[in-house]
DNA sequence: AGACTGATGTCTACACCGTAGGTCTACGGA
DNA sequence: TCCGTAGACCTACGGTGTAGACATCAGTCT
């Protein structure tokens, strides 16, 4: 008997972990996975592997890979929370806008899944966790005095622009961390210099990115413009 | 000879095309297949029967599937062209602007590939047809009077933007198109008053939303809200 | 002319994948 | 006591990406 539960579950982690085999459970594994190994090394296989139980019985606690993939989606945003009730819309969204960046820096490989599942769903199908914060932050515009309509708009443009920026700033990969020519380090002096006399020049300020400080600057813009407009355009 | 060939291009297209299959062609195929049903749907097999060709001779114009997914999504972004010398900046970013938004209305399956591949790649390894636009812009921004640095910023802040502006845009997803009853069509009747009310109270906003307005809303604030902080910050 | 070389295409094979379908077990309520 | 049901497991099927060996052929050099 032992002979053969030992067998099912032949490799990686504990063989019987202890107790049942939960959703969470299932997910936190899963993240942790995807945050070491990024998303296409997950399996269905690897992952029951690593949790010392048969691939099929992860089918318990999640219809599809698919289903998996929104799952842990679902986890990391979770960690994202919205006060509705804050009285100043404007240091609210600000917040969540740094919450937000630091989730995604923390869980890179999971940006894509953040960014790129909604795609799939529509709306109202989507897995309630990831429909948490729109809800807040609705709440939250809605009782600073915003239209529905507004509100919806200022989200959008938030967040919108928060996609874009941690897309922006997990672009910036260094090719030889170790180089202190910032040209050879970014790799750019593979770039025929006739054909990209621009970007090759900016070499140094491409390696003084600022992610912070440039959400920062967006979020001026952005928090600064948004209200002048709202209104009068719809 | 003529039975042999015939049997190793079985089914889908053309048997053997026509004189050799190139790159070019190979990626055209491939677009038009991640067009007509979506990203994963696409497999090096499937592609070869879909040319005539046994699989393995793709390998000789793509390293990797991977590779080849970089080949479809410059192929898409080759089609947006930037006039590097415009002298109205400001007009010549909207243009840009439009266009992008237009590409990706038109190969929406494609869009996952344009913001997620570059994650995985440094810069200067990436596509050159990807880096195209990036060198023109900052060509552009530094003919109109701008340093390089604020040059960079303000093609981050617009790509930024306009990444975020379409990731959104996808996402408005009608789930029974011919419902008129605009919660029924969102499928927010799903979700639970008491848990949603204010996006539920959304669905005639939701569902009539005008991604071109948008845009065009996102930039005025954009465009107006950049130079004002450029240098100051920097 | 003949040999060599490199690009291109083809075939086979391997390890791995997602998951349909069925079975075994344990348990809680009727 | 019996049944229903939830959880776990096993087997098996039809796919996947691609390594490695081989075949074909165009061109180039001798």
């Amino acid at each position: 008997m032992e002979a053969s539960s030992a067998d099912s579950a032949p490799r990686g982690g504990e063989p019987h972990p202890d107790g049942k085999l939960t959703r969470e459970r299932m997910l936190a594994c899963a993240l942790e996975m995807v945050d070491r190994e990024g998303i296409d090394k997950l399996s269905m296989r690897g992952l029951a592997r690593a949790l010392g139980r048969d691939p099929m019985s992860l089918y318990r606690h999640a219809a599809n890979k698919a289903d998996l993939l929104d799952g842990v989606a679902e986890t990391v945003l979770a960690e994202l929370t919205v006060d509705p009730n804050d009285t100043d819309w404007v240091a609210q969204l600000r917040a969540v806008a740094r919450q937000f960046r630091r989730i995604a820096l923390s869980h890179p490989h999971v940006v894509p899944l953040l960014v790129t599942r909604p795609l799939a769903t529509p709306l109202a199908l989507r897995p309630r966790g990831t429909l948490r914060p729109l809800e807040d932050v609705l709440a939250l515009l809605t009782q600073a005095g915003f239209s529905g309509a507004d509100a919806l708009h200022i989200y959008r443009a938030v967040f919108g622009f928060l996609n874009g920026h941690i897309l922006n700033e997990l672009q910036e990969i260094v090719e030889n961390p170790e180089e202190t020519d910032d040209l050879l380090r970014l790799g750019l002096h593979r770039l025929p210099i006739h054909e990209f006399p621009n970007l090759r020049s900016l070499a140094s300020v491409l390696a003084s990115y600022d992610g912070a400080a440039e959400l920062e600057r967006g979020l001026d813009i952005l928090l600064a413009g948004l209200p002048t407009v709202s209104t009068s355009a719809m």
